[in-house]
RNA sequence: GUGGGUGUAGCUCAGCUGGUUAGAGCGUCAGAUUGUGAUUCUGAAUGUCGCGGGUUCGAAUCCCGUCACUCACCCCA
C-alpha cells in the first residue's frame, strides 16, 4: 500500500502509460476531427478570476456556489481553477471583439471541482470542449451536434446516445416555471418533501429527478415546449429536422434540465449505457454570456474524457492497444562495446527508430530479460568480436533466430 | 455536504468465534547457463496488517476516532 504521503491527493490521479497511450490517441483523433470542421485551439489559463465564473455561469448554481476551488492570491485577489472550460472560451472571445466574433475554437485541459469523487467524478477531470461563437442560428447548432458525433464515432463510440430539449429563450421561462407549477401543483403533496422544496426553489429539477413519485408526476404533466413561444419552438423544430437531414436521427426528451445559467434555446447530452450513475459523456447547448458589456451569444459541447474512456473500457477498448511499437533493444558485451553502442544508439534515435540500451556492461543474461521485458521485437548484440570484425549481431526475439550484419544492412532492416 | 462498502508485501488476495516468529499466488532479484531473453528448476529480498487511541495477560482480528479508496445520493462532463 503506497504511503499516503505518496498519493495524490482526494479526487485527483497521475495519469501514466499505459493509460497515458489512450489519452493520447483520443487527443490526436479530437484534433484531427476539429481541424476538418475548421475549429482552432485555444489555451487559456487554469486560473481566472473568480467573478468570471459567477457571472458567466449564474450566482446561484451549484457549480459556483459549492464546488469550485477559490483561493486569493498575494495581492488579496479572487481566483478561481476554472470548474468548466466555457467562460474562458468565451472571455477570450469577448476580448477579442469583431476579429473573434464567428470565432470557432476548442480546447481541452483539466477542469476542478471540489464534489464528492465517484464513479466518473474527480475533483480534476479533463475535458475536450468546441465553442462556435455567433448569433442563434439552428444550423449552427445542428452543425456541432453532427461534429460531436463524428468525434465519439472517431473514438469508436458510436453506439453513445444524444438526448435534445430546448430551454427556450429568456423571455419563456416565466411561462415554464408556472405552466410547470400549475400543472404540479394538484398532486403535490404525492411528492417527497425534499422534492416539495425543489418545486419552490427550482421546478425544472424536478423534470429530471430519480424519485418514482416525482417521475409519475412529472411524466403526467406537459412537456416543458408547450408552455414556450412559437420562436423557441420553431427553432428547435428546424434543429432536429437539420440534423434528420444529415442522416442523424435524434430524440427530443423534455425531461432534460442544464444546471448552468447560461444556456438558451438548443441543450443536449451524450448518454452512454455501462457508465454508472454518471453517464453523461458530455453535455452541450446554445448559451447567451454576457461579459461586461457584450454578449457573446454560441453554442458549444464538453466532454468528459474520465467518462469517455470508461465508455470505451466498458466496451473492451484497453490502453495497451495504443502502446508505441515495441522498440529495438542494444545489448553491449564489454566496456569497449557499450561506449560504441551509445553513439549506435543515438544515430539509430535521428534516423527515427526507437530504441534503448542497458547503460552498464551487465551480464548478457541480465541485459537480455530486460530486453525481452521491454518487449523489444529485436535485439542488437554487440562485444569484443564484433567490434573487431566491424559487425552486429541482430536478434529476433520472436523466434530466436540470429544474424551478423554489417552497418548498412542494419540500417536497411530496421529503418 | 449525507449515507453504504473497503484498507494485510510492488500487484491480487487468504488469515476461522482475539493466541506464539503474519501467509499464498503473481511480480522483483539472483543462481543453474563466465556471449543470449521468454520456458523450466533452485534460492533470496520485501510488511509501521492505512494512521491514532482504547479494551485485554495477549489485537491484523473487538471498540472509538481519523485518513484514504470506492459506490450511491446530490450535482454535472
Amino acid at each position: 500500500m503506497a504511503s499516503s504521503q505518496f498519493q495524490p491527493i482526494q479526487g485527483m490521479s497521475d495519469i501514466a502509460a499505459p493509460d497515458s497511450f489512450l489519452w493520447q490517441m483520443i487527443e490526436e483523433r479530437a484534433r484531427d476531427i476539429f481541424t476538418r470542421y475548421c475549429f482552432s485551439e485555444v489555451r487559456t489559463p487554469i486560473l481566472e478570476k473568480t467573478e468570471l465564473f459567477i457571472h458567466s455561469l449564474g450566482d446561484t448554481t451549484d457549480v459556483v456556489t459549492k464546488e469550485m476551488y477559490t483561493l486569493e492570491d498575494r495581492g488579496g485577489r479572487k481566483l478561481t481553477l476554472r470548474p468548466e472550460g466555457t467562460a474562458s472560451a468565451i472571455r477570450y472571445v469577448a476580448a477579442g471583439g469583431d476579429k473573434t466574433a464567428s470565432a470557432r475554437i476548442y480546447y481541452m485541459g483539466p477542469m476542478f471541482r471540489c464534489e464528492r469523487p465517484q464513479a466518473g467524478r474527480k475533483r480534476q477531470f479533463h475535458q475536450i470542449g468546441v465553442e462556435a461563437i455567433g448569433a442563434p442560428n439552428p444550423l449552427a447548432d445542428a452543425e456541432v451536434i453532427a461534429l460531436q458525433l463524428h468525434l465519439l464515432a472517431a473514438w469508436g463510440l458510436a453506439d453513445a446516445k444524444i438526448r435534445l430539449n430546448t430551454i427556450g429563450l429568456p423571455e419563456d421561462r416565466a411561462a415554464v416555471l408556472n405552466g410547470l407549477r400549475e400543472a404540479i401543483r394538484p398532486r403535490l403533496h404525492e411528492l417527497p418533501e425534499e422534492a416539495q422544496q425543489r418545486f419552490e426553489t427550482n421546478v425544472l429539477r424536478l423534470l429530471d429527478s430519480k424519485d418514482e413519485a416525482v417521475q409519475k408526476i412529472i411524466g403526467a404533466a406537459p412537456p416543458v415546449t408547450e408552455f414556450m413561444c412559437a420562436e423557441t419552438r420553431a427553432y428547435l423544430d428546424t434543429v432536429v429536422e437539420t440534423l434528420r437531414n444529415l442522416d442523424i436521427d435524434v430524440e427530443v426528451d423534455t425531461s432534460l434540465v442544464r444546471g448552468l445559467d447560461y444556456y438558451v434555446h438548443t441543450v443536449w447530452e451524450v448518454v452512454h449505457g455501462g457508465l454508472g450513475a454518471q453517464n453523461a459523456l458530455a453535455g452541450g447547448g446554445r448559451y447567451c454570456i454576457q461579459i461586461g458589456k457584450n454578449a457573446v451569444n454560441g453554442v458549444g459541447f464538453a466532454m468528459g474524457v474520465e467518462r469517455v474512456i470508461a465508455a470505451l473500457e466498458a466496451g473492451g477498448i484497453s490502453a495497451v492497444q495504443f502502446a508505441p511499437p515495441p522498440p529495438v533493444f542494444i545489448v553491449s558485451l564489454g566496456e569497449a562495446a557499450l561506449k560504441e553502442n551509445l553513439l549506435l544508439l543515438q544515430m539509430l534515435r535521428k534516423h527515427g527508430v526507437a530504441c534503448e540500451m542497458e547503460l552498464s556492461a551487465r551480464k548478457v543474461q541480465a541485459q537480455m530479460r530486460r530486453a525481452n521485458k521491454t518487449g523489444a521485437r529485436q535485439v542488437i548484440i554487440r562485444g569484443d568480436s564484433e567490434l573487431e570484425k566491424g559487425i552486429f549481431v541482430l536478434k529476433n526475439m520472436g523466434d530466436g533466430t540470429q544474424s551478423e550484419v554489417d552497418l548498412p544492412e542494419l540500417m536497411k532492416l530496421l529503418t
